[in-house]
DNA sequence: ATCGTCGATTTTTTT
DNA sequence: AATCGACGAT
């Protein structure tokens, strides 16, 4: 959906809020008051100062979106700004829809004609504009990184660059990198060692990555920033044309912007006609008088709202210093702290508060509330992850049954693949749950198929597209053919699109021939429908029809219907699912193109459209929670190796933003906030025992309640447990009082066979009881070390992953994993 | 050119 | 566990 279909919809069924559209403001009368309404005194600041740069530092929860929400109202209430004089930058389509909403909810109507999008979304807007300007045309494709990915794979192929350790995987994200940094292939081998051969064939995969892009009329995600950075630079002109336009800028999660959206909003906010060249006359240089004293040239006044704090991207090119150092960038600038805490109880925040703390050279910051303490934090070991999941979703109908509404719910996790047990558990407990992010519909190979026959007769010159197509359905053409095709289209100077109209030009066999020739002409069908002649307009349903008559006439349905294969039946569907979303689209946008339509896939997350989660679960990354909230949230994994994640624990900084990701999960919580974590977690089909995260030792301990804690689970004896209770009772810490860990120790205590109590290092211990294949069958009698001797009820599981439950005599019903649980067969 | 099998490799987070 | 790529058989 196009921002301004969205707005069109919304508008529709939002109430205007009273004294939206009043006249011009009078004098001594402010217009704003009822915007000020309910603001505590910095929040009131930072909706009403007006000025050339203000830097809001809003920590979570601290009504940050509704500051800059009024912030917007108000400009355009007080007529100190026309509506496309704004420019607000989110960090997704959600937020930027949300806000949009928002504003509307505000002031009605005349919110139209804002932009209110993301860095990229924007680019896009200005990039279609202006392509002609240096050698893309407005109908350029977007490349998602999976698109990036194939090509620099082909092209590592191609110049056997693997042979210098340079996989797709790591030259990709190295590009990436620079790109984010503004640097290209030709200013990066200024600075690199040539000698280095292994960096010579980088530069020239980086140059050649390039070269390509630029052929197929292409930009990757990178791209749409830098090159958009790029087109400022080399035409002053064009840039002015955006100076003059947005007078206001805003932009929202400035923690997390890379070198190249900085340099973007830089840019914007130079004095118009800044760039012009200073030119030369009689052999002296002129310069145009500092355009900044004119206030009609003036730049763009900033808003830029951030909370270091909460800075996770670092490992996408995020720059923290962007905001740190903001007032250096900007002088003058103004600075409003927002500290006060809507959203969480006391607990939530201390413990927030106590983990952030332990990140040092960040400005001291304390959240706070007047709610009041609230209820503890819950804490659960469990034996696996699907026990750990069991406890979720037990957990998760209490609350239920207790009135809440599972909407009002999530559970974070910090990789994708954790989802998994936990959506098993769900489904067997019939608990209503929604992935958010997550394997999305637009990754699916059907549905890049189906874009890919898109982009063919949207952008010809976009050879990958072609690629992707040429073959699927099965036509009978291989490597050869698409290498011949690919030879003849070079040798002639045309696309490669192109080349398939003169098939019997290209030396192959005539069953080829002839597939390549029906090819040609479904694409060219498919163009006369959807790319009509210049001056007519395409009807709205152009798009879904054309995604139809392709899959038709392409025999990809075809062949799809023709497969034994179970996994089609759901390919069918997810396609029929992309022409009603192309319906939909239609409807939202009934002057929609094709290239509207296929910016909007490309740049839509699925994490977006989450409209209707409600009566749901909220399932996600921590990542993807940012900016969110929720009554209850369940933290989960919180082991070693996951929170942190073991690959970053070891990077300079890693650490430090991996806490700064566990402090976004806990401040997403208003009410309550379950921690949890399993002893054993299956990896590539291994089980491996976990660790507590360090990050747990980092919470005070009277914040939290273990229902079932690390020592309950993992213990080889009752002394531990009661060890580890009494630490707890004396009151500071489960990770002892006074007593500091670092980083790279890990707080339960062990008991060795000796009878020592020692910490252990942060590696799985050497010796981790191993039963083996114990085999037990309900009936059976056992002893613990720890809760005596008891009966099994039943056994569940498979392999190493065997639980056994038991009711033991004296200590009740347990579950125990029976390959590490401290157990005796009687 | 296509299909099947084996083995390697994987999982960090996202616009 | 599951996916992907290389290789060999048809």
């Amino acid at each position: 959906m196009t921002d301004a279909s969205a707005a069109a919809q919304r508008a529709a069924s939002v109430p205007v809020i009273v004294g939206a559209n009043q006249g011009p403001s009078q004098p001594g009368a402010r217009p704003d008051e009822d915007l000020l309404a309910g603001l505590n005194p910095q929040q009131r600041e930072a909706v009403t100062f007006r000025g050339q740069a203000l830097l809001i530092v809003a920590g979570a929860g601290s009504g940050k979106t509704s500051v800059l929400t009024r912030r917007i109202a108000s400009l355009l209430r007080g007529r100190e700004a026309w509506p496309s004089q704004i420019l607000a930058i989110t960090f997704t389509n959600k937020a930027a829809g949300e806000m949009r909403e928002r504003v509307e909810n505000l002031i009605g109507d005349s919110a139209r004609g804002m932009w209110i999008s993301t860095f990229h979304s924007a680019c896009v807007r200005i990039l279609r504009r202006e392509a002609e300007q240096f050698g893309f045309t407005k109908s350029f494709t977007i490349y998602d990184s999976g698109d990036s990915r194939a090509l620099i794979k082909r092209l590592v192929k191609e110049h056997e660059a693997d042979a210098y350790g340079l996989t797709p995987a790591a030259t990709q994200s190295r590009i990436s990198k620079l790109k984010n940094e503004l640097s290209d292939a030709e200013s990066y081998a200024r600075s690199a060692n040539m000698a280095d051969p292994a960096e010579r064939v980088f530069v020239e995969l980086f140059a050649a990555y390039q070269r390509e892009l630029q052929r197929a009329n292409a930009f990757d995600f990178d791209d749409l920033i830098g090159q958009t950075v790029f087109l400022f630079r080399a035409f002053p002109k064009v840039a002015d044309v955006y100076r003059r336009r947005f007078r206001h800028i805003l932009v929202d999660e400035y923690q997390d912007t890379n070198h190249a959206q900085y340099a973007l909003i830089h840019e914007l906010t130079r004095p118009i006609g800044s760039g012009a060249e200073p030119h030369s006359a009689g052999g002296m240089m002129i310069f145009d008088p500092d355009p900044a004293d004119d206030p009609d040239k003036a730049g763009a006044s900033l808003t830029v709202v951030g909370d270091s704090d909460q800075s996770i991207y670092a490992f996408r090119g995020a720059d923290i210093r962007n905001i740190s150092e903001f007032e250096r960038d900007y002088p003058g600038a103004k600075v409003v702290l927002l500290e006060q805490n809507y959203r969480s109880t006391q607990n939530i925040l201390s413990a927030a508060n106590a983990v952030i703390s332990n990140n040092f050279d960040r400005k001291d910051k304390k959240l706070w509330t007047d709610v009041g303490a609230g209820e503890q934090i819950v804490g659960f070991t469990g034996y696996s992850q699907h026990d750990e999941a069991q406890f979720v979703a037990d957990e998760i109908e209490a609350l239920h049954r207790a009135g809440a509404n599972y909407s009002e719910v999530a559970v974070f996790y910090r990789t994708n693949s954790q989802s998994r047990a936990l959506e098993e558990i769900f489904i067997r407990s019939a608990l209503p749950y929604k992935i958010m992010g997550g394997t999305k519909f637009y990754e699916r190979a059907e549905i890049k198929d189906a874009l890919a026959y898109l982009v063919a007769v949207a952008n010809p010159a976009d050879e990958m597209a072609m690629r992707r197509i040429i073959n699927r359905p099965r036509r009978g053409i291989g490597d050869v053919t698409v290498e011949a095709i690919s030879r003849y289209a070079q040798e002639e100077g045309i696309t490669f699109r192109d080349a398939l109209a003169n098939s019997s030009a290209l030396g192959v066999g005539p069953k080829i021939q002839s597939a390549i020739a029906h090819l040609d002409a479904v694409l060219a069908e498919a163009s006369a429908l959807m790319l009509p002649a210049s001056g007519e307009l395409a009807p709205p349903t152009a798009v879904a029809e054309g995604v139809q008559l392709l899959l038709n006439k392409s025999g990809y349905y075809d062949a799809l219907r023709a497969s034994k294969d179970a996994q089609d039946e759901a390919r069918i569907e997810n396609l029929d699912e992309l022409v009603a979303v192309a319906r939909e689209f239609a409807r939202n946008n009934p002057e929609g193109t094709l290239l509207d339509f296929l910016t909007e896939v490309s740049l839509v997350s699925d994490a977006d459209d989450l409209e209707d989660a409600s009566g749901s679960v909220s399932l996600m990354t921590m990542h993807t929670a940012k900016g969110l909230e929720y009554d209850a949230v369940f933290v989960t994994g919180v082991e070693e190796d996951l929170i942190p994640h073991r690959i970053s624990a070891n990077e300079p900084g890693g650490p430090q933003e991996e806490r700064r990701l566990f402090y976004v999960g806990i401040t997403r919580a208003r009410k309550r906030l379950y921690l949890s974590l399993a002893m054993t977690r299956a990896q590539f089909g291994e089980v491996t025992v976990a660790m507590p995260s360090r990050f747990l030792q980092e919470i005070p301990a009277e914040l939290l309640t273990w229902r079932q804690s690390p020592g309950d689970v993992n213990s080889r004896g009752g002394t531990q447990s009661r060890a580890l209770n009494a630490r707890r009772q004396s009151g500071s810490g489960y990770g002892g009082a006074g007593k500091r860990y670092g980083d790279d120790l890990v707080p339960l205590p062990r008991r060795e066979p000796g009878g020592n109590l020692e910490r252990f290092a942060n590696k799985i211990p050497a010796k981790v009881r191993d039963n083996g294949d114990m085999e037990l069958a309900p009936g059976d009698r056992i002893r613990h070390d720890d809760f005596g001797e008891g009966r099994v009820d039943a056994v569940t599981g498979e392999g190493a992953k065997r639980v056994a439950h038991v009711r033991f005599d004296t200590a009740g019903p347990k579950k125990l994993l029976i390959k590490i649980a401290p157990i005796e067969k009687l």
